[in-house]
DNA sequence: ATCGCGCAAAGTGTCGACACATTGGAGTGG
DNA sequence: CCACTCCAATGTGTCGACACTTTGCGCGAT
């Protein structure tokens, strides 16, 4: 049933605010008319992203709408927005419930990240000044101290966080927004994907990598590293996680 | 004003079902709930790619609910896809208008269209049968025929088919999906850029050359022409119109 | 006991109404 | 003549109600 518990906040406080940042600086602008269904949507992303609000559950407008105090009307906005970003399935008639991804989807999608951050790496090396590169090295040292830690939550968001700036180094901002929409659907597993063993250390090893290609200006270089990280986090999904069946 | 245009059809009868089917392509199963409000949004948004309805009119929902004979609330809903596809701008409490765009928000469009055009040629070189590749010619085959018939309205069209084709024949539904969207976006100023003379001619040389390499599974050379062909349509574009400031 | 039918409960899509925000113009004062 | 203020008109965002659909459970027939 999931009670009350979308809106608590698990966590470290910390992070929170990081968090809330990172997930929706793509919908920044775009967040249609209402901000009440515009807060609905950013609360249930949240709970969905972080699985408390787990694949296949059935969301109900008329309880969601009680629980927000409000009327069902913005609560259906919401639930189209979370639609729209795939976390949500809303067929006509029926029941909307929190949408499962297979994992031929998963590639499919990490098929286009690939691309785009090679993307995104071929415009920052030839755009971004030295300074921008300096602040990917501070979002790397935040990744060191993490992976030194052995905190998975913070390496993740930091991670985020990181591609995040790539993304907005690239100085091409619908880049960075679709990057960021294809980031919403993902989460939820990449998160699942770092807890595996010695996962935390290889990625670290290859963001250095990317970072010194950068700051070399090293173009090809760059972007050979920067899909392949897309891949290893590919890889990692593929393997920790159990599968819907794989149609549609 | 643009009075009940809206509904018109222009153009030769035998595109119309083209045009509809190639449209929405992306939009399929995300119909989202309300077919109702789908139909408003679909005959807006032809509108606006066709340029009945251009950059700046200001749309009226209760004009919309009175022109569709239903009440507000479904043209609301459509309204907000509209804006989802940056077809549309909706501020908080103002009346939402047609977008405009900025020749930058193009150019970074297009430079996303590029690189996902590339992964496309990748994918499709390693997956695609002799067979599927044939049906490319036959598009191929139909632009020749609206080239030399000096037929810009049909040579758009079967170039959309030609695209879509090819995006659906690299097995990745999503990046097709995508696409497409970035597609609708930008269709009315592909429209306009095509007019240029020569602009026909030049295309249909590269379609060829792509075609070529696809049968001859000449993956560098596929890749290279693909993204070439987007870029030429940039400039095309570039050189075609004036634009709006360059602000956001 | 199983299957199918039918009906009540639950839930969605749509509507018309209302409260508030924005806008444009008329009227007033400088 | 211009600038400012105020107000009516226009239009949006939200609400509660209603009609219709889907769902699931109980009941009876086989």
């Amino acid at each position: 049933m999931v009670p009350d518990a979308i809106t608590a906040s698990n966590g470290r406080a910390d992070l929170g605010q990081l968090r809330q940042e990172l997930l929706f600086s793509a919908l920044r602008g775009v967040e249609g008319s209402s901000s009440l269904a515009f807060a609905i949507f950013r609360e249930l992303a949240i709970g969905i992203v972080e699985g408390r609000l787990p694949p296949g559950h059935e969301v109900n407008s008329a309880d969601l709408a009680r629980q927000f105090d409000t009327s069902r009307t913005p609560v259906r906005e919401a639930l189209l927005m979370l639609e729209r970003e795939s976390l949500v399935v809303v067929p006509p008639r029926r029941r909307p419930y929190v949408s499962d991804v297979a994992l031929s989807q998963v590639r499919e999608i990490y098929e286009i990240r690939a691309s785009l951050y090679g993307l995104v790496a071929e415009l920052l090396v030839a755009r971004a000044t030295d300074e921008q590169i300096a602040r990917l090295h501070e979002w790397q040292g935040k990744l060191a101290a993490d992976a030194e830690a052995g905190d998975v939550d913070g390496y993740f968001w930091h991670n985020v966080g990181f591609r995040n700036t790539e993304a907005s180094l690239s100085g091409n901002r619908e880049l960075q927004r679709r990057l960021s929409a294809l980031g919403l659907q993902m989460h939820r597993f990449r998160h699942l994907s770092l807890s595996l063993p010695g996962r935390l250390a290889n990625s670290l090893a290859d963001h250095e990598r990317l970072v010194r290609a950068y700051a070399e200006r090293d173009l090809s270089m760059a972007i050979a590293i920067s899909r392949s990280l897309v891949w290893r986090g590919y890889h990692a999904i593929e393997r920790s996680g159990r599968w819907l069946a794989d149609e549609r």
